[in-house]
DNA sequence: CTGTTAGCGCATTCAG
DNA sequence: CTGAATGCGCTAACAG
């Protein structure tokens, strides 16, 4: 009764009086062997009379093969990354896997690390979640929006992004770290490994897309529905591919409505809130040009940190300035006044990279390995409707 | 070159022209045993030729251990949650452990699940955070404040209460469960496992707990010394020992100024936004008795619920009627106006909570096993002075 | 359908 | 100080 240790298979074979095999069998149900009804039944009984349950350490040793998904996030405490996390894990628990996190933080070598760690363990998947770099992750069959990169400069934000410490790369990967890391993402995938990054593609590796360029256009015609005219961008690190294909996507759709967004009010800053504070306290502070009505900034919350600079600044939101985000964070539901925003449904996109990272279904276009999740633009009182000059 | 499959030690022993013993002994540094330098470099020249890493499954079977540590959250995204998981996460990380996440949603069952799974895995640590039931883990040593339970009564929030789906129980358990959960703690504990929990005190388990009391009881004197008197509180489920502690502390500390809280300004809600949000409606609907001057939310999800509430219902903070919450979420800062609250350190409380499960150093009362971390009461624009009357 | 046996990759006895 | 042998708990051939 007290003996110490969990209980073994082969007690519970021995108090079933059948041998380890059988216990096995009838308690994993193998694929093809099966086990007599009756046989299987005291099994049964006897594991749950000895509260037995197995070795997950020992199964995978035997099977070759982890009930372990591997996740990786920059930072798990960003609501971004914790709904996609959420998602996940409910995905996970339905499949009967366990879920091993990695908030790796700024630092490539641990993905790295983590990764290679995934594989060791012959985990059954894992999932990439976080900005990729840009220079790496290119797909000829998808080229980038027909506007031309140099739609975003960044000479009116170049100080502000340098003056932030946490801002070296923006978050992301040198071009050697993110090749290593896509090698040994694909080294483990040969072993049998499952793979999905969230966000935009890396390398030929499956993907749950984020229509980026196209939430961020849909938000640009949106606004311009509404009267706004003169815009600004708080566009996110130069090398950041998500925060470029939203500044792009914005930036093209007004382009070709007619509307240019001069290159002073495009600003490159870091992909946090106060990168967002920081690049709006620049516009304000600055004279010329004069302040856009509309400010977008590529996610809500950089939108959130320019809102409070602007408050800061005795502006108001929208009155001085209308400000727009990116995401739709559930937290800042109530931010005041309530942010317009690109709905994306980031728990959904956890649950759908983890089907495609296992190989379940997980849409129409599962099986090119390309899923992508559309933005739903959402109105509100932070950019309320212009009324006509 | 190609051959498949990771690298095993023996052929990194091979590979080195010496036996699977001393390589893994080269490797690993033995603690008994030690290998003769020209030998061991030449094994880890060996291994990282072969770009050689150890099987983890096959060490934790070997050594009857693993290197994981478990974290069992709520809900990982809810930003209190997650902000803890990233103290735990950075922590694991420097002790070079992998954490394996559990978000467990309200389903006690999923908890006892994990903890079993967390045991037979042989993990090193297990962590706990989030709210545990009331009856079961009070602790004959540290009686809850000088107040009464039935300070806090449910009257004035029945309704609200009952009418939301998520709130069967307030997110925690039933008696019967949490007493399988502390059991299954305690026998993880007893057969090597580091257990913490987070929030308050579970059994005789290890804990960092939080000042609950004290921090709600010293926001009450300040907004006290600041000039309000008539105060409501959302107190969030009933059974809920870290809500109750703080509903407590803050009416028991207004008590002792002689400020008393009516019944019916006590209102019981679930322990989420809407949760907040429903019970100010609820306030703000009544006619009698007339609207607190501030209401105090026992965490800031629901404080901004309540200031949702409070814009919908076309009035206005503070002006009609100043908020407070607790815990300082970080995702929370922008919010206008600036919520006053009682600052926790919630990223610590994760580090905290992992060296204590790791029986490493933990602060000066570690060795009681009972970690204390105080809140800070911060002061904001959601709470002005008010002007003597 | 059931039982016997051989590893999975590694740490760790025990001999040398 | 090193090497050969044993076993962790389990699954998957392999016989019976």
């Amino acid at each position: 009764m007290s003996s110490d240790g969990p209980i073994t298979l082969s007690q519970v074979a021995r108090e079933a009086g059948v041998s380890l095999a059988t216990a096995s069998r009838a308690i994993n149900g193998s694929a093809t062997r099966t086990v007599r009804a009756d046989l299987r039944e005291r099994v049964l009984e006897a594991a749950r009379r000895l509260d037995y349950s197995p070795d997950p350490s020992a199964q995978a040793m035997a099977r070759g093969r982890t009930a372990a998904l591997g996740l990786v996030v920059h930072d798990i405490s960003d609501p971004y990354f914790s709904a996609i996390a959420a998602g996940v894990a409910a995905a996970a628990e339905r499949e009967g896997l366990i879920v091993t996190l990695a908030s790796t933080g700024l630092r490539p070598a641990r993905e790295l690390a983590f990764v290679e760690l995934v594989r060791r363990q012959r985990a059954r998947a894992v999932i990439l979640a976080g900005g990729r770099l840009l220079p790496d992750d290119g797909d000829p069959a998808h080229p980038s929006p027909a506007h031309p990169r140099s739609a975003v400069r960044h000479e009116g934000g170049t100080q502000e992004y340098r003056s932030r410490d946490d801002v070296p790369n923006g978050g992301t990967h040198g071009v050697a770290e993110a090749g290593a890391l896509v090698q040994a993402l694909e080294t483990f995938r040969r072993s049998g490994g499952g793979v999905a990054v969230v966000g935009q593609a890396v390398g030929e590796l499956p993907v749950v897309e984020i229509a980026n360029a196209q939430g961020a256009a849909d938000l640009a015609r949106a606004l311009h529905g509404l009267g706004y005219r003169r815009f600004g961008v708080l566009a996110g690190p130069l090398v950041h591919r998500t925060a470029v294909d939203r500044a792009e996507g914005f930036v093209g759709a007004l382009h070709e409505l007619g509307c240019e967004v001069v290159p002073e009010d495009v600003v490159a800053c870091a992909f946090t809130r106060d990168g967002g504070y920081t690049a709006m306290a620049g516009l304000l502070a600055r004279t010329e040009p004069a302040l856009p009505e509309l400010v977008f900034a590529v996610n809500d919350v950089m939108a959130v940190g320019a809102m409070a600079a602007v408050r800061d600044a005795g502006r108001r939101v929208p009155d001085d300035v209308a400000v727009a985000g990116f995401d739709d964070i559930h937290t800042l539901r109530d931010v005041t006044p309530a942010l317009t925003t690109v709905h994306v449904p980031l728990e959904r996109i956890g649950e759908l990279a983890t089907r495609l990272a296992l190989g379940l279904d997980a849409g129409e276009d599962a099986d090119t390995g390309r899923v992508t999740v559309q933005g739903e633009v959402v109105l509100r009182e932070s950019t309320p409707p212009l009324p006509p000059r």
